[in-house]
DNA sequence: TTGCTGGTAAACAGGG
DNA sequence: GCCCTGTTTACCAGCA
């Protein structure tokens, strides 16, 4: 598997991640100087502006993208070929689309083509820098190098995972290899003398001197700088890149430039080696200011190699740090670097998931519709347990369900599925939710509330591509789930049997997760993008009370306890939006029903319900929050 | 290390 | 006997 080849050769040993600083014009830089503070770091809101203006940029070339190529004579490229993807789409960040907008664009296996174009381009991205580094900074850099390596693992780990998941779009990136393997030599000459400042191709091969030229046969027409030739593996490249059509070259181009011109006239670098200090104002440095370098040559004490490709490396570990900002991965966590594991297992989890999608269906697409959804995530995603398929794996192929983290990281099932039903629908793609998330969200979806054990089958069949394999497998889970949580209720009436949901049962189940871990708040709260906003909700939820153990089925504790995940607090927003989720109120969520078993504790659980609703629904939420608000505990607002 | 939670597998029983 | 439904138990893994 490329994958797997790719990733072990970026692997490095984990040495402290002490002493980066970062600090990123990366476009976002015509916010201002303001961007750093005196540590030369970025801070969150100045990533999230940085993402946003990114975002931008590449939605509005996609767009250009597809009014040319649903109009131009051109369009037929893709027919022409069914795996064949625009490498500007490959690099460019799903999530300036939706799920949807994806499938109706592309083809299935046009898809997944993008999807391993992508996957491809990142690993391409970690190896070239990583090789570069090596090449221009010489040995006394080690430390810092492999700090950056460790930075490029961790972010590729993640965009990985999340990318499997279908959560996570990756952000528009590009790579010297990449780009030529995706442009042409012209576009690349012109694309180095715009990055390096480098008049011309042939200055900069002059200036080259000293770094490792050896070229690929290949690219020896290339006119870009030889350091960039980096020998990666043919077969590293995923689906025939090598023919990308010129028109999807340009674009490329046009959309590389895009961003290289958006902070250009500086010589800014995002990073600073341990010790040295990074400009107060990076707005107001310039060429040769840089502590590492400048004048086209590496500073380093000692070092004073030319280091033409520099300023392009440093758009790439600047993009890579945005990123990793983005999915909240600072470099200064720690945690993440001590899991190797999640690198080392990612070959094998690429590979079981390649074999996932035999017949070409689409990878989980970097689903999520709205940037919000990564964030929400949190680090947790990064585990490998995220993907759908787990080293312990059994007979039946499905794997365990190892992707708790939405549930505990407060992803709505119903904007989720809202957002991404049609990808759902279509893809071979486990839905990031519990079985008893599910089951309820299909109950309480039905215009009873209340549905069969076939019609739950039918809905999970219906609503996900996944649950269309393995029947014995979850069906069996459903049915586990059903008799295992109390919260679902089996109801006899005259068409026999039908299952229902006990709302305030379902309610008591999670709460004390979310209340009673300060770094799941943290990351929530972070992640979302509401500092001061949040900051009350952080306190409020701190001062809920919420401990409940788990009793025998259909016993009931009359503490008022809200969950805090999914479909309660959700729908009626989402709804809003026009998803296919049902409006439906707290108080319809948990309607009476008439249960045939222990009658007298459905009505004792009603009252905590009715009385919770209430209180929902008198305090008006700006609607600005609604993200937000999709996540708080109803408790929050008594 | 422990407890909780969730996913999977399997055994079992009852009914059609 | 087979299948479906429903219950229960065991085991494992992730997480706090």
């Amino acid at each position: 598997m490329m994958v797997e080849s790719a990733s072990e050769t970026i692997r490095t040993t984990p040495s402290n991640q002490n002493g980066i600083s970062s600090q990123s014009d990366g476009g976002g830089g015509r916010e201002g100087g303001s961007n750093g503070d005196a540590n030369g770091e970025i801070s969150p809101v100045d990533l999230l502006h940085l993402q946003q203006q990114q975002a931008l940029q590449a939605a509005r070339q996609f767009l250009l993208q597809q009014a040319s190529g649903l109009n131009s004579p051109g369009s037929n490229e893709v027919k022409q070929s069914p795996v064949q993807v625009p490498v500007s789409m490959a690099m460019m960040s799903p999530q300036m689309i939706t799920p949807q907008q994806m499938q109706q664009i592309l083809s299935p296996p046009q898809l997944q083509a993008l999807l391993q174009q992508q996957q491809a381009l990142m690993l391409q991205q970690v190896r070239c820098s990583h090789t570069h580094l090596h090449c221009q900074l010489g040995t006394k850099q080690l430390a810092f190098q492999q700090q950056l390596i460790q930075m490029q693992q961790l972010q590729q780990q993640h965009i990985l995972n999340l990318q499997r998941q279908g959560l996570v779009p990756l952000q528009p990136t590009a790579t010297m290899q990449s780009l030529q393997q995706a442009m042409c030599p012209s576009d690349l000459q012109q694309l180095w003398k715009e990055v390096s400042g480098v008049p011309s191709s042939e200055e900069a091969l002059k200036q080259a001197e000293g770094l490792d030229l050896s070229t690929n046969s290949s690219n020896s027409t290339s006119a870009f700088p030889k350091a960039a030739s980096v020998h990666i593996p043919v077969h590293s490249l995923a689906n025939g890149q090598s023919h990308t059509p010129k028109r999807d070259r340009a674009r490329l181009f046009e959309w590389i430039s895009s961003f290289t011109k958006a902070d250009s006239g500086d010589d800014h670098v995002p990073f600073y080696p341990k010790g040295s200090q990074p400009p107060s104002s990076h707005h107001e440095e310039h060429a040769g200011s840089h502590p590492l370098y400048g004048h086209g040559e590496c500073k380093w004490p000692g070092c004073e190699l030319r280091c033409i490709c520099c300023r392009f490396k440093m758009k790439i570990i600047e993009r890579l740090q945005a990123m990793m900002a983005h999915l909240h991965m600072r470099p200064s966590e720690p945690k993440p670097f001590n899991q190797p594991l999640n690198l080392a297992s990612s070959g094998s989890l690429l590979k079981r998931d390649s074999e996932a999608y035999p017949e070409g269906l689409p990878h989980p697409p970097t689903s999520a519709a709205t940037p919000i959804t990564p964030l929400r995530q949190g680090p947790s995603v990064i585990s490998s347990s995220s993907l759908h398929t787990h080293s312990h794996s059994h007979t039946h192929g499905v794997g365990p369900i190892r992707r708790r983290n939405s549930d505990k990281y407060c992803t709505p099932i119903a904007s989720e599925l809202a957002q991404n039903c049609e990808f759902y629908k279509n893809a071979d793609v486990r839905p990031p939710f519990t079985y008893a998330s599910l089951i309820r969200h299909a109950i309480l979806e039905s215009p009873d509330r209340q549905l069969t054990l076939n019609e739950i089958y039918n809905w999970f069949t219906r609503k996900f591509a996944y649950f269309r394999r393995n029947t014995a497998t979850w069906k069996n889970a459903v049915r586990h789930n059903l008799s295992l949580h109390k919260c679902f209720v089996r109801v006899e009436n005259v068409k026999g049997a039908v299952w229902t949901v006990d709302e305030v049962e379902y309610q008591k189940r999670r709460p004390p997760k979310m209340t009673g871990s300060p770094t799941l708040v943290k990351n929530m709260i972070s992640g979302l993008g509401f500092g001061s906003l949040n900051a009350s909700y952080q306190v409020r939820i701190t001062l809920s009370t919420p401990f409940l153990t788990r009793t025998h089925k259909h016993r009931h504790l009359n503490m008022l306890h809200v969950g805090h995940d999914d479909v309660s607090s959700t729908v009626e927003q989402v709804n809003s939006n026009g998803s296919c989720s049902p409006t439906l109120s707290p108080q319809q969520y948990s309607h009476p029903v008439h249960v045939k078993e222990e009658p007298t504790e459905v009505e004792e659980d009603s009252r905590p319900v009715s009385l919770l609703a209430g209180v929902t629904h008198s305090l008006p939420l700006p609607s600005d929050d609604r993200d937000l608000e999709e996540d708080l505990p109803t408790e929050e607002l008594e």
